[in-house]
DNA sequence: AAAACATTTTGGTAGAACCAAGACGGGGTA
DNA sequence: TACCCCGTCTTGGTTCTACCAAAATGTTTT
């Protein structure tokens, strides 16, 4: 039963970077390192940690690709104390090579599909004044830009984000952060037009109007459609199948 | 407007690995390294790259962050072809730490009820037959195992994962493996007794005849209150805030 | 043929050195 | 004084060499 377990308390001594790395995260999580601050220079940590430049580099490396630091080219790396979004941006690597993958922009479509469908039901069921509140603002907003086809992507977003904001856990709107980011690029570039606008803001009052309703049928149904129907128009952007 | 963005196409001439994680990344891809087949050696890579070793290790580790491969402390790296599980499987470090913070291991264990919810809804509206007999097999071993502790657990899991393999979306089952690895820890240790097993199986059945009735209702209630309830057991196993 | 041993290979670490680009500071000019 | 230019220092990226320990491999012994 007590296989070989990798707790943090263990050194395990396999890796010394992975100690490096053990402490560097201590101090970025309790607050010694402060957020959004530089690293100390990785000549400063080799003498902190009395080891080479070679396993600071690799600990550097590992905390970058954990997301806790933000490490560009040149630049000192930053720290960066971990959220929810956190996480999901550092599967957006192999996320995108999923994409390319033979069916993966349909297999995450359908699973945002999936996501929202639950969330405007939960949101039929339990919406509060609030949450109606933001729905109605960012509707008004989307049906401002529906002639400015450059803003109007962005309102469209923000309204699917509100939905994402209902449940009030903090996973839901990195996942949404997630969706837009990874879809952005077939999502993007789709052909836009105040006509299309037009029909993807109806969409958005039908499914305000089914939470209203608390209907939470009507709200599946409403965003089900509304899904399908602009997927369908990226499909016809690019080649279909 | 045309800010930097970092296609795969692109050299970028930043980082030196960069162009060695796309080589090899493309050879993976593409099969000219073999799944589950060793990576050359280092000195070998810096030959064949003609670049430092340095260079390859740097790249090595990334695309073991990635999950393309597979690197043990002293071992050779061994050639991963990706999958929606490797994807799920290099956030593990960060979940873990997102799970110690207040309210971590609620808010992942809420998504998961909402997840199942979802699924439980779609099996009541569109499992065939296939997947109701797969329930049934699954239930039936559940059963099984209520006296032997040890392999209910499993067996348990294994019920849940039929659901998650109902709608036919890749997605979905890493998604449940990734749910089972992280909630383990907490999940695992938790008291078990013949008793609870009964429970947890009456639980499962009720959800099985919802969706054999095609109630979606229903089968959401059910699966809910099976959730709570067992997530109860956890939070009274550990100390209750 | 299996086990024990010797040798080679290979990943992990150290350390020095170099380069190029960012960060910094000082001095000159408007 | 305020601003800009330029030299210097700092620092991350890279190369190279060397060494160690453990894995892998080959050889000998029982």
């Amino acid at each position: 039963m007590s296989h070989s377990n990798d707790d943090e308390s263990a050194p395990a001594e396999g890796r010394a970077s992975d100690a490096v790395v053990d402490q560097i995260q201590r101090q970025i999580l309790s607050g010694t390192l402060e957020n959004d601050s530089l690293l100390p220079s990785e000549r400063d940590l080799m003498e902190q940690f009395s080891t080479s430049r070679t396993v600071i580099r690799e600990a550097v490396a590992t905390l970058a690709s954990r997301g806790l630091l933000e490490a560009r080219p040149r630049f000192r790396p930053v720290v960066r104390k971990p959220g929810y979004d956190t996480a999901l941006n550092s599967v957006g690597s192999i996320v995108q090579l999923m994409l390319q993958q033979k069916g993966g922009i349909e297999s995450l479509f359908a699973s945002r599909v999936f996501v929202e469908r639950g969330l405007v039901r939960d949101a039929a069921l339990s919406a509060n004044r609030e949450d109606i509140s933001a729905l109605k603002e960012a509707l008004a907003k989307n049906k401002n830009a529906i002639a400015d086809s450059e803003t109007f992507y962005e309102t469209d977003m923000a309204f699917h984000g509100v939905l994402y904001g209902i449940p009030r856990n903090p996973i839901f709107p990195a996942i949404h952060i997630a969706y837009c980011s990874w879809l952005k690029p077939h999502w993007g570039q789709m052909l836009r037009s105040p006509e299309r606008n037009e029909v993807n803001y109806a969409s958005h009052m039908a499914i305000y109007t089914a939470i209203l309703e608390r209907d939470p049928d009507a709200a599946e149904e409403a965003l089900a459609t509304h899904l399908s129907t602009a997927w369908e128009y990226v499909r016809e952007t690019f080649g279909a199948p």
